[in-house]
DNA sequence: TCTTAATTGGACAAAATTATCCGATTTAGG
DNA sequence: CCTAAATCGGATAATTTTGTCCAATTAAGA
């Protein structure tokens, strides 16, 4: 469904978020480490991420990623993906056809997005809030 | 979503079954034509659909392939699919999480079933044959 | 000012997916 | 028997995605 820099960026933003909430700025080797994920590859994600202002990041010794208070819950899944993966899986058409449309539309069209259109929706409401609250409860893990 | 040889696989089968409702066999070279895929890509889809039963393939030189009137109205999207991607789709964690559960969920674990579950659902509600005859009817298309 | 610890950016490598090529095999029909 | 037309199977190439390496840059603090 997502590709794995999708996977990965997503685990990686709501760990940021953890840590934020207590002010602490993470680094990389912290957050690669807390996600299990390969370390130089997560360092491209988060820095096209922090290139589209979904993290802010700061070098020097004191340095590391974060995300302000106000802006984890205005955040949405949605927008992280789309970050990532752009709007490929929320638009392109289920079976490739390069101009799928209602008044042309290819033999799953309709079935498709319905689907597509209840997937967005969630993403939608999702904001990166409520997924770092239900890690930080223990209700849901980011590795294993 | 599905992977390009996925894309190409449905659209291929979907012309075989129609082809096949007049008793025709259907070469790869029309297939691909029909469907403006790659051909030597789309000759080994058909060559792994005919290993797994999907369709029946024949050799020679009045050979091509077919599927049976009445398998066309068993036949789902969910096993085409299946057959051609593996279960991946339906079954991977949506974070990549190795044992995503109830009991240890990733934090989108639930919002994510729901909109897989629909997915299911819909796929294996959806067989061949309405597909086919979806196209034939001018009300879908395989190209374009 | 120097050291240390951090991100950035570019080049490169590995793996997976997508796509091509070609010879072997099969089968119908002249 | 021979030819034509089809699938099959194996090797290989191209592209995309995933992943690594390393030097450059930045900033805090001793």
């Amino acid at each position: 469904m997502f590709s794995k820099a999708c996977e990965y960026g997503i685990k990686a933003v709501i760990h940021i978020s953890l840590q934020s909430q207590t002010g602490k700025r993470v680094s990389l080797k912290e957050i690669s480490g807390a996600i299990d994920s390969p370390l130089a590859f997560t360092a491209k994600i988060l820095q096209s991420l922090a290139k589209s202002n979904i993290i802010e990041s700061s070098k020097g010794s004191v340095g590391g990623y974060h995300i302000p208070e106000d802006v984890q819950s205005k955040l949405t899944l949605y927008e992280i993906v789309i970050a990532i993966d752009g709007d490929n899986i929320f638009e392109r058409c289920g079976l490739g056809l390069r101009q799928c449309n209602e008044t042309s539309p290819c033999p799953i069209h309709s079935k498709f997005k319905i689907i597509r259109e209840n997937l967005i929706d969630m993403m939608k409401k999702t904001n990166l809030l409520e997924l770092a609250i239900s890690v930080d409860k223990g209700e849901s893990v980011l590795v294993i």
